[in-house]
DNA sequence: TCTCTAAGTGAGTGATCAATCACTAGTATG
DNA sequence: CATACTAGTGATTGATCACTCACTTAGAGA
């Protein structure tokens, strides 16, 4: 059902006006919109026709700059992981331990409510089974994260702003763990809360919520701080 | 491409031997088989042609018992959903508040690792998009674990074990989140460590880790699990 | 102006699936 | 013994998809 065609006397203009782009641009744009059609409808109704009829080419016109459809999911996946990384890296790096965590896991949030397409593709058939390197590339983006979130934990610990038994990588995974699973219930929930104040609070829990009240307030005063600190507001 | 066919001579035979189940029988072993093969090949590769081909009858009769196959999801849902709260309710309900939450976290741990077609729906298209009463469904058991582990929670802040502050259904999300991303991690790892293992050590780090290791040994002796290596880092 | 190449097209193909349909063999009941 | 129901079957259908192939055309460079 294309909308309107023009009338065959027009076919000039129309044949003028038909697009013919550089190869670089035209992968980017079947990348973007691969992810754009992932968020809107899903990862199984991404299909090389649907990609083609929304960039005004041809569906075949995709496997010339792709061999497989495979490898458009994994160019996607590339995108995004460069995306999170560039986000992180706009966390202040001068905060103490306690808050740059938080701000990391909020940046990493802001991100994700920013990116609907990131969740179609986390929880996505062609990650979980079809498509191995699209895993294992997911798999080291993660840890890369948690790496650098054990980094700042190590930090805070020799700071003494956390407990010398807390092990760093234990404590990034917990991190970790509250943004999936806000993600995933968020995701679940048709995106009907506010991640960014869901995690605000859940990492205040997560942080200070088990220690006796006294013990909290001396882990610093997490509560607070502000999403602006952050610097990471879209 | 069946495997061998008898002889036309052997016909009657053939005839006598085949298999005629009552609907409720049949029922079952088609949502059974349907939860084996998404563990085994993904729930991408469960078409009804191979439910039908493992159990021995022909495709269509799939559909003398489910009206469309999405009904089938939906029925192994529910049994899966029904099985889990069977292995909440066998956690001892005489012990203290922190290991009854522990306790419920590593039963949902234990029945994970034990029915790998859990996950295989979990991570699934059909539950993430295309299957909303699925979607529903899976929703609303969570929602009740989340409700049972906060009751928990309330009875630990009111008997002293835990602190006033801490938020009994933020808590409860926070055990979910380990149970969930350890789950995830897990399954993206193909399966290679322990879920039980693990799970153990990052409870224990959840409850005692932030707090100062004075005031860990308050909430109990959860602090004295060593805190070994992670051995999730594949 | 000619030529070559890169981007794009129209028309397919084969594979895969859920679902339908007309039909049948067993079995219980009045 | 006639009737009706229940659990099956074989054949087929229509839809959807990734991917192919022979062909075309725009435009950069010699």
């Amino acid at each position: 059902m294309t909308a309107h065609r023009e009338p065959p006397s027009a076919d000039l203009l129309a044949k003028k006006v038909r697009t013919r782009l550089p190869a670089t641009e035209r992968k980017a744009q079947i990348v973007e919109m691969t992810l754009r059609l992932a968020a809107e409808l899903g990862p199984g109704a991404v299909t090389t026709e649907r990609i083609a009829e929304r960039l005004g080419i041809s569906q075949p016109a995709i496997f010339r700059h792709f061999p497989r459809k495979e490898v458009v999911w994994l160019a996607a996946a590339t995108l995004l992981g460069e995306e999170m990384t560039r986000a992180w890296n706009a966390v202040q790096s001068e905060l103490p331990a306690e808050r740059r965590l938080r701000a990391m896991a909020l940046a990493h949030l802001a991100y994700i409510e920013g990116t609907p397409g990131l969740l179609a593709i986390l929880f996505s058939r062609e990650l979980h089974i079809e498509n191995e390197a699209l895993r294992t590339g997911l798999a080291e983006n993660q840890k890369r994260f948690q790496a650098r979130l054990a980094g700042i934990v190590q930090e805070g610990i020799e700071d003494g702003r956390f407990p010398r038994h807390l092990d760093p990588s234990d404590a990034a995974f917990l991190v970790i763990a509250v943004v999936q699973s806000l993600a995933m219930r968020w995701s679940l929930s048709a995106k009907r809360f506010s991640l960014i104040a869901e995690g605000e609070r859940l990492l205040d829990a997560l942080i200070g919520g088990f220690c006796p009240a006294g013990e909290a307030s001396e882990t610093g005063s997490l509560n607070s701080v502000r999403l602006s600190e952050t610097g990471i507001s879209d």
